[in-house]
DNA sequence: TACAAAAACTAATATGCGTTAGTTTTGTTA
DNA sequence: TAACAAAACTAACGCATATTAGTTTTTGTA
């Protein structure tokens, strides 16, 4: 057999992987059954074993498969040459992106993580803890040039963070809002609050 | 044996209720096992099941303990006579103490609905979508009085409640910052924003 | 002290889980 | 077509789970 695979361009693992990450999402980590996931593959629970090492090793793929494209993009927005008020826009942006185009691994990152086996557990809880402490840095950088009110930046943060976070529970409104809408209005919000004055 | 209780005015029911919701914060409500769960309130599992029917019940009772109070505290700030950015303000700050006073409960009421069996679990939905709707009511509301900006007042509710929500991760920083620049910071941040203008 | 209810205990049951072992089928290349 | 590897299959193992049954201990009251 090739090692290059042919026709469609994702291997079986791939799609293991995107069907665990709709499962664990839906069930839970614990909830959710190789059994099922082999029924979601088309295939005996056993075989899976061909392709995967473990449910665990599948869970660390989703989490960090998500986790390294956060802070990669965050790399990207540091570097650019543009105002504070711009760089926290570009960063909720990319978030609501995130949780619209990739949802279901997201969804398991944020939610499934605490299963992750040591040493993956806190080697993803040392990578969240500074992704954070690089946006509670940018916040900062804000308030000393003004750009920003003089608040808590960890209180920033998190309220920034949790709001994005938020639109896992967005599909039930989709129908009625648009995607610019709901990016235009969440910015809005989160960078000039909703009050008239 | 008295029917009334005695001496601490907490039953053992009571007990094993708090020591759950912590433990079905922790390890999530598959992972948490009834040994682990009787060996918190110290005693062997089988006898977890003199004061309580089902581990599922132990989940249904703290999910709609922590719906009701939101509840009913909703509708005690419909009634009040004051502008709609002040009741915006109240709920904020109502959703902020909830966290902080009844951690694990809110956490779990927010995390593990759904494990809810069937039909709490509806139960549980319609009543979660009828607090939304309820506070898109408000949010229109202020928007026609021209109190609030016009946003698509569902993204504000999301932006809302995500951002309050957030506060699960908060226990980090506790120690530098009181609880009271936390409500501010974010009640402000979440009506007024974080620019300068 | 004797009674009765509450609540603890031990033992066991049935079920479902992730995973392994061993075998057969499938598909590609020589 | 023969050979070989990839990937499917069936069967089964060992373990942990929630819960029940039956019994004993504890506890409060008459």
């Amino acid at each position: 057999m090739s090692k290059i695979k042919l026709g469609k361009n994702t291997s079986k693992k791939d799609v293991i992987i995107k069907k665990s990450s709709a499962l664990f999402k839906t069930k839970g980590f614990n909830a959710a059954s190789m059994r099922e996931l082999a029924d979601a593959v088309g295939v005996e629970a056993p075989s899976l074993y061909n392709h995967i090492g473990s449910k665990s090793e599948l869970l660390q793929t989703i989490c960090f498969k998500v986790a390294n494209e956060f802070t990669t993009q965050l790399t990207e927005t540091e570097n650019k040459k543009c105002s504070i008020t711009d760089k926290i826009e570009l960063i909720i942006r990319f978030h609501i992106t995130m949780m619209l185009d990739k949802f279901d691994e997201v969804f398991v990152a944020n939610h499934e993580w605490k299963h992750l086996q040591e040493p993956f557990l806190s080697n993803f809880l040392n990578q969240r803890r500074n992704y954070e402490k690089r946006l509670v840095a940018i916040i900062e950088e804000g308030i000393a040039k003004k750009e920003l009110k003089n608040i808590n930046p960890y209180v920033a943060v998190l309220t920034l963070l949790s709001a994005v976070r938020g639109l896992e529970f967005w599909q039930r409104h989709k129908k009625n809002i648009s995607i610019k809408v709901l990016e235009d209005d969440m910015v809005t919000h989160l960078l000039k609050g909703i009050t008239m004055l």
